[in-house]
DNA sequence: GAAAAAGTGTGATCCAGATCACATCCATTT
DNA sequence: AAATGGATGTGATCTGGATCACACTTTTTC
């Protein structure tokens, strides 16, 4: 269940067995079947999640009711509301499994206590986070700068197998166009290129 | 010339004066007048920066030589190209002063100095990361979800006293219209509302 | 303090992508 | 295997904001 897990922190920085054995015993394992939510709009978001298999996806909902994709959550990555998670505040974002996953949970306190105790935590979150903001910067940047068409293609440069693993039209809403707009897209592809 | 450090750090974590001394010998003073630039597309960002006063942005431009402002540098803030400091690749942003600004710059091997010496100082990247991210994935997923004007209206009441400091036109690229459309914008509020 | 440069306003026109409206296709479920 | 609901394709039309063009104003610079 932890295999990820530690190999992903392992990465990025120097830990102990005794560390991570600790850190094991803060960490809530949860199975979350296809379609079904960990976090719903107007809950706090009470965890920070590590994905060991599977995959979801973080949205939000607009006045009119469209939904707008913050972040695909596939193995060896983790998902939350930061915001709502640091703050306890109600969360604007909604979590859904898109496959059949197998998450690790964490609570506001026990991450406090991991962060305490094992500095080595502290900087692992750190460089996650400060990757996480230059990819978000990226994304913002591109979003004011490209077509649609290009964040397309970057989309399927960065991340090759989504496409065949989620909808077209949570594809569009994550680079932030319709579903028509995406559809037509594509077929201009096969024909123009 | 610390003053304004010394309380943002202090705002977040409980630090020794020992270890702010020091932090302090680890950073340069820096004068930088307006107009000028503290780095250029093309060049390794070697400084994460610290405004002490003043005014700067950080931008892009892009194929069709547009400019997109990624970020003001209000008194307070830390500017920098987070992924060129770090990779020491070339960066693709513009940092400029618009106001005449007192800097204090620290360099990559300074700050993992820093960080490794005095871990208050991690946990203070780390909150400042954090924070940074929460905002960059708001404004990310406003740019998705909402109209121009209520983009500009956010910027107003986020940063009540940028409009006055800042031209418009720079305004405009922040939130990620043209000029004129902002300029239309604003003449439609006065008329009507 | 004259000239140059930077900033703003506003009209005319254009276009990428949204919206609306159906048709079709595919995967579950029973 | 029929039925139901999710997903996709595609036409017709609309629209927010871009682009181009030029006038005017304010600020810098020498």
């Amino acid at each position: 269940m932890f295999e990820f897990l530690h190999q992903k922190v392992n990465e990025t920085i120097k830990i102990t067995n005794e560390e991570f054995e600790f850190a094991k015993t803060l960490f809530i394992p949860k199975k979350l079947r296809k379609k079904r939510f960990l976090l719903q709009d107007g809950d706090v978001c009470l965890y920070t999640t590590f994905v060991e298999r599977g995959l979801l996806r973080s949205f939000t909902i607009d006045d009119k009711g469209n939904e707008h994709i913050l972040q695909f959550g596939l193995q060896g990555w983790w998902v939350g509301d930061l915001y709502s998670f640091l703050t306890e505040e109600p969360s604007e974002y909604n979590i859904e499994a898109l496959e059949d996953s197998e998450l690790l949970l964490i609570t506001k306190s026990s991450w406090d206590l991991l962060l305490d105790e094992v500095p080595a935590f502290e900087r692992y979150f750190r460089t996650l986070i400060q990757n996480n903001l230059i990819a978000t910067q990226r994304r913002l940047m591109g979003t004011m700068s490209t077509t649609a068409e290009e964040r397309y293609h970057k989309l399927l440069r960065d991340f090759p197998d989504i496409s065949q693993r989620v909808p077209q039209h949570m594809i569009a809403s994550y680079i932030g166009v319709t579903r028509e707009t995406l559809s037509r897209l594509r077929s201009q592809m096969v024909s123009g290129n």
